[in-house]
DNA sequence: AGCACGCCGACT
DNA sequence: GTCGGCGTGCTC
């Protein structure tokens, strides 16, 4: 009764706005669908209340075009907003009364169940918005493509190629590897880390991730490979091309352009072919009957989304293996820690070479710290070349080129031991030690404790210093030590992708090193101290990463290959001089356990003003975790930072309690703003 | 962002 | 008794 009194004035309002002349929508002129009509839709707002699906009626002249995935638009509230129809349905719950769709955009079924249910996945793991997820996961349309795929249906258009032949050859010596490749040939699902000691030549990383892909398109199946940027992804796509031919597989990459983004995405989507390569967005590829997941050098921060919720390709990956139950390879010249929990939990096994393959197939290393080579060659003062250094240069280009990594400049200064250089760390809770100005107390950038009776606990040392960056040595400087030699730079913007065998000074910055096609004779890691000396929680990590990279190019050391590193001498110097990339990340996840530390346990981190986290806080429900903060951060106007540390088996009731607390102050208009971000280790 | 609904004061 | 202020909460 009071509701149907209730709507009949809302009728007369109605027609009241029309009589005098509103463009309202009128109701009841266009008949709903006569099957299913109501549409399920994800709406795409940035509010995190509104992050749901709602119902729509679906009028008879779009049912057709309205299929679940297609790209919609529908009026809600005051406006009208993009989103997804995420399925069809006979009827709606009791109690709303619907409101037609506007339009559909394109009736490609973009949004798949498979991506919906992963981006949902996604947006748990991260306390975010499915459509935020969404978002990075769907190329922007572009209409003269929809046109092109008018009219067809799902399924492939053509038969699938004839199965690759699968050559384990770069396999070879590889413990597992083998296997591995037979496994998923034979239609298996296994999970596996790769740690590979080769970046150039026949038996580089980049044909071993064409073998695996092979194999699993062989098993009948589809595949998948994602590499941090374009340079991987041209080498990849190389490797695949070998293997599969240049029509075997399509790129996804956002460097493209939105056409052929869009255009690959839809052949994907209809079939056409069933393997993809691309950089962080191609993790979402709709890849037909997946049956492999690749991620290459999943240590590479360019895999971290730069918007909300800030997705790490390597999570939402292992999430998709874990929905679509497929085989799953992280493949790498250096192991991330989190590969490494991987490995210690069971869920993937190594593929490596045991140490006597090792020592056939990769350079010496050799450090230049010890004292009695430290002192320089006169002649060079200007290069700061340690002699070491200067020789294995010499006699490496009377071989081939030799590659010079120096760090890039612009590292921020942090405290460390004086004496043995050990990063000062709080003692309470672990966060880094930093210095506001000269001769201030040390203090703790986490829990703002003050440090000025700081011991450092490896040698009882009470001197710190500032570590400041080294200045990169320049290609010129190099230049006047190598007089008649050529000097190649690979730096900033001005990156080379290969260079030739002839002998050369190839200086480049970590990450930016050509390919030689034979390998390099010699290469000299430079700057070690100031990579290593970082405010980082990742700085050993990081630092090996770039050396296993840039070794990794360089001939075994039967053929000469020599690689000189002139860091202090410490743990990490012993791992890339033992090329013990595994028992390094061993040894860096057994640390972050000791310090309770990500990846060992998660993190949270809400930022906002005092008063905003306070409130955010307040009517939180956390199961037990541990609170540090908040804490002003440097240099912010008032901002600051509260950390929230939690283990995996409490994670999922974590993101779950910020994900409510975050919806429910938005639906509230809360003034001061908090930003929870999981897992970003950049300011650890 | 917009629009309902609801509770309170002013005016017919 | 009715109209309209805007503060709070929901939006299919």
């Amino acid at each position: 009764m009071g509701g149907n009194s209730g709507d009949a004035g809302d009728n007369v309002q109605l027609s009241l706005l029309q009589g005098f002349g509103q463009p309202a929508r009128p109701q009841g002129t266009s008949p709903a669908a006569a099957v299913d009509p109501v549409a399920q839709v994800l709406i795409e707002s940035p509010l995190p209340h509104l992050d749901r699906e709602f119902d729509y009626l679906v009028p008879e002249e779009l049912s057709a075009a309205a299929v679940p995935g297609a790209r919609i638009k529908a009026r809600f509230g005051g406006q009208e907003l993009a989103g997804y129809i995420t399925a069809r349905k006979a009827e709606a719950p009791e109690g709303v009364r619907l409101v037609a769709l506007s339009k559909v955009v394109s009736p490609q079924p973009v949004l798949t169940p498979g991506l919906l249910r992963l981006a949902t996945a996604v947006a748990e793991r991260y306390a975010g918005n499915v459509s935020d997820v969404v978002r990075a996961a769907v190329p922007p349309r572009v209409a003269k493509v929809d046109q092109e795929f008018a009219g067809r249906g799902p399924g492939p258009v053509e038969a699938a190629a004839a199965a690759p032949a699968v050559d384990a050859s770069c396999f070879a010596g590889y413990r597992s590897g083998p296997a591995f490749l037979s496994h998923l040939a034979a239609g298996e699902s296994p999970r596996a880390v790769l740690t590979s000691h080769r970046s150039y030549g026949p038996a580089a990383w980049p044909a071993q991730v064409a073998a695996a892909v092979a194999a699993a398109v062989q098993s009948g199946r589809g595949a998948l490979a994602v590499v941090p940027d374009a340079r991987d992804l041209a080498r990849l796509e190389a490797a695949l091309a070998a293997v599969l031919g240049t029509d075997g597989y399509l790129r996804l990459s956002a460097e493209d352009g939105p056409t052929p983004r869009y255009r690959n995405y839809l052949r994907l989507l209809h079939g056409d072919v069933r393997v993809a390569v691309g950089t962080r967005s191609a993790a979402y590829a709709p890849v037909p009957e997946l049956g492999l997941i690749v991620l290459c050098d999943d240590g590479d921060d360019l895999y971290v989304e730069q918007r909300a919720p800030y997705q790490h390709t390597r999570e939402v990956l292992l999430l998709r293996a874990g929905l679509e139950d497929c085989a799953m390879l992280l493949a790498s010249v250096a192991r991330s820690t989190e590969a490494e929990r991987l490995v210690q939990h069971g869920w993937a096994q190594p593929i490596q070479c045991e140490r006597p393959v090792l020592r056939t197939q990769t350079p010496r290393v050799v450090n230049t710290a010890d004292s009695f080579q430290q002192e320089r060659d006169p002649l060079l003062s200007h290069a700061r070349l340690p002699q070491a250094a200067w020789r294995a240069a010499q006699d490496g280009l009377a071989r081939g080129p030799v590659l010079v990594q120096v760090a890039r400049t612009g590292f921020s200064p942090s405290l460390a031991c004086q004496d043995c250089r050990t990063p000062a760390r709080c003692p309470e809770c672990s966060g880094p030690l930093g210095q506001t100005g000269r001769g201030a107390v040390p203090a703790c950038r986490w829990c703002g404790r003050l440090a000025g009776d700081y011991r450092c606990p490896e040698c009882g040392s009470a001197r710190l210093r500032a570590s400041v960056a080294g200045a990169a040595r320049t290609a010129e400087e190099l230049g006047r030590a190598f007089p008649g030699v050529p000097v190649i730079s690979s730096a900033g913007e001005h990156i080379k992708d290969a260079v030739g065998p002839d002998p050369a000074l190839v200086v480049a910055t970590p990450g930016a090193e050509p390919v030689a096609e034979a390998g390099y004779a010699a290469a000299l890691l430079l700057d070690g101290n100031a990579m290593l000396s970082r405010e980082s929680l990742r700085a050993s990590e990081e630092t090996l990463r770039r050396w296993f990279g840039a070794a990794s190019l360089v001939r075994p050391a039967a053929e000469g290959g020599l690689v000189v590193v002139t860091a202090d001498s410490d743990a990490v110097v012993g791992q890339l001089v033992r090329w013990d990339p595994a028992g390094a990340a061993a040894r860096e996840l057994g640390l972050r356990r000791e310090l309770q530390l990500p990846p060992a346990v998660r993190i949270a981190a809400l930022t906002g003003s005092q008063a905003g986290i306070e409130l955010f806080v307040q009517d939180l429900q956390l199961p037990p975790a541990r609170l540090v903060g908040p804490v002003p951060l440097p240099g912010a106007d008032g901002t600051h930072r509260l950390l929230v540390f939690f283990g995996y088996r409490e994670a999922a009731v974590v993101t779950a309690a910020l994900r409510t607390r975050k919806a429910a102050l938005s639906a509230k208009r809360t003034p001061d703003p908090v930003q929870v971000r999981l897992d970003g280790l950049d300011f650890l």
